[in-house]
Formats: structure tokens, sequence, C-alpha cells
DNA sequence: ACCATGGCAATACACTTGCACTGTAAAAAC
DNA sequence: GTTTTTACAGTGCAAGTGTATTGCCATGGT
């Protein structure tokens, strides 16, 4: 065995050019030379990792969920639950541009599940996770007396990420400031108080 | 002036073969061909109601804004201001099949605000148009007394247009039940009473 | 020292793409 | 009847597409 060069990494210098395609020109733009020229590199070398066009938009995917999993997780770990929650309802929304890119990214892939059930069943999988993990984080609060009880945790959840993420579809299009959103959903969740 | 067709009529036809090729394939199918293989006419009809592809998109997002501004003006006129506002709310879900359509397509029309300007404007139009809609109906709604008096109606609307996106994308997406999704949002709705 | 193999770059190829450019039929205008 | 203009259908083309193939270089194992 000749050569070794860590192919995780590899293949996330070949993602994030996909990501950064997909914020600026929509999935339209990703060709293999367009992502090789965003890269900086050959597209000898993206073929080499990925065995199609397919397969890397779909990496695409499944790392930008597993990386914004892990982010959450490492930047919250030690937050109590109701902060948590806040934390996971307001990643939607895009305040900085390089957050932006990945709330955009992500909305794309969302509209990009009806003609490719593997991403369909990524999004799905990852607003279920979403959902459970939310709902989570409201029975811990209910537990430790942050919160009062009320209303299906499942159902509370569902319905702020919801409604980030109805939010931060605005703030991408420009008809909404960011702020406005992150200030808005805050109330609702300190509404969870009663 | 020789053989005179209705051009509203025929560029409705091709725009309605754009419609269903987005909602199946995405934009990335979207190519002259495919839409006049949908509409079973001619690539040259095509190119003669529209000198270029991206002429065409931007009129697929037009005719879909106006129509649904039109169906909901006539669907709802006649009722009081708080079922309008209920109908506007419920109009992002798709209950049917051939709603569903018209959502999708929405859906990836606003993801496409990304790379088309004059698309990104519409979109916001039609955001801030609804918001203000909506804020219409509660304020009428208050003003005959269905509603009492509260918070701000721009930011109760905003709120209900949001969530209720956010629950479309999931319904679109195949991980909500679209009635679970009319039902929550009823209760947002109905919580305006206080 | 050898060489097999992984890690690419470069090229080739069949195909698709948007668009320009024809040609033509038919009907309104005269 | 002639002319003129609209409404297309068909064809052609240069550019771009995903992918298969080829070749080369560096480096690990032996």
């Amino acid at each position: 065995m000749p050569r070794i060069v860590d192919h995780a990494e590899r293949r996330r210098e070949i993602v994030v050019a996909v990501w950064a395609i997909v914020a600026r020109r929509g999935f339209e733009g990703v060709t293999l030379r367009a992502v090789a020229a965003e890269a900086g590199i050959s597209v000898g070398r993206v073929q080499h990792y990925y065995s199609s066009r397919t397969e890397l938009v779909r990496d695409g995917c499944r790392r930008m969920l597993e990386e914004a999993r892990a982010g959450f997780a490492a930047r919250t770990e030690s937050l109590p639950p109701l902060e948590r929650l806040r934390a996971l309802v307001h990643r939607a929304v895009p305040t900085t541009p390089e957050w932006a890119l990945g709330t955009i990214v992500w909305q794309a892939y969302q509209a990009k599940s009806v003609d490719d059930v593997a991403i369909a069943g990524m999004v799905t999988d990852a607003h279920t996770a979403a959902v459970q993990q939310a709902a989570g984080f409201i029975d811990d609060a209910r537990r430790d007396g942050t919160l009062p009880d009320g209303d299906d945790p499942a159902a509370l959840a569902l319905r702020l990420l919801a409604t980030s993420e109805g939010y931060a579809a605005r703030v991408i299009a420009g008809s909404l400031d960011a702020d406005d959103a992150l200030r808005a959903l805050d109330r609702d969740i300190d509404a969870l108080r009663g």
C-alpha cells in the first residue's frame, strides 16, 4: 500500500466544494468540473473518491447532517435542557454568512428529496431525530422544574422546529431579519413557561 | 395579422408542464426538450413563446403566484375573516396529490431564490404580501369581535405562516401527516382567542 | 532493489444541452 | 389574388455533461 492519504479528509474537501456551489448556484451548478474547480483539484481526483455524481451529492447530505449533529452536541452538551432546546430551535436561522451557507444547503437538500429517495430518507430521519431530541429537552426541563407540565412534548417540539424552519426560509429569501426571527422564537420558547 | 391564438393560454400550457417536471425532477430536469415532451408539443413552440429557458422558469414562478392569489381570493371572498385566515394558513399544507404539486413547486422556487434575483424578488414580495393579508384578517376579526385584542397582528401572522410552511416542508418530505399538520395549525389559530 | 498498488491527472467519448436558424403553412390585410 | 405576418416544426451546432479509460508517479511492502 503506497502513499497513504486521509480518505475522510479528502472527501470532506470535495464535499465542502459541493456545498459552496449548491449555496451559490443550486444543484444545477453541481457538475464534476465545477466541483473540481471550486476545490482546486482535478476532475480525476473527484472521480477517484466518488464513483458517480449522484453518490457525491448524497454524501454531501450525509456529511452535512453528521457535522451538524456533532457540532450541536459539542456546543451544547454542558448547557441546561432549556438552553439546549433554544440552541436547537435557533439552529435553522442563519445569523452569519458562513452559517447561512449551511442553512441554504439544507433547504436545497430538502427540496431535492422529491427526486432522490436516498436523500429523502436522510431528510425524514433528520426531521424525526430533531423532534425527538427537542421533545427530550422539554421533558428534561420539566423534570428538573425549569418548565411546568403542559401539552405533549413531541407536539410542542414539532411546532417550535417547524416555526423555526419557516422563519429560516424567509431569512434566507431575504424577507425577514435574522434577529427578528430569533427574538420571535425566544418568545415562543418563553411561552412554554405558561 | 394571421392565425390568432390565445397567447396567455399557450404560455399556461407550457408553464404547467414546467411545474410538473419541477415537482418530479426539480429544476435540473427542466430542459426545453423535457418541457416540450411533457406538454406534448415541439421544442420550437416552446421557443416561440419563451426567448430563453431562464425566462420560462421565471414566468412559471410569476404565474404560479398569480394563480394562487386569484384562486385564494375566489375561494374565500365570502368567508368571515377568521376563516379566511385559516384558509391562508392551511394553504401551504398539501392535502391532495394535485395540491402537493403546487406546494412542492413553491418550495423549489423558494430554494431557487439563491441563484436568480428575479425569482428572489417574487418570493419576498409573496412573503410580505401574505403576512400583510393575514394580519389584515386578524385585524378584521378583532374589529367584528370574533377575536379579542392581543399581540401585534403582523407578528402573529408571520408566526402562523412560518409554522405552516415549516409543517408543509415536513409533509412534503414525508415526515409528517398532512392532517396532523392542519390540526396543529387549527390549535394555533384557536389559541388566538386567548 | 524491486514492483505492485494506490493516488491521482489527462484525455477520450458518447450524449445532452440551450439556442439559432431554417422552412412552411395558414390566415388576416389589402 | 397578392402580400405580409404569425405560428409553429425541424434541424443543426457549439458548448457542456457524466463517465470510462489510460498513463504516470510516488511509495509502501518484500
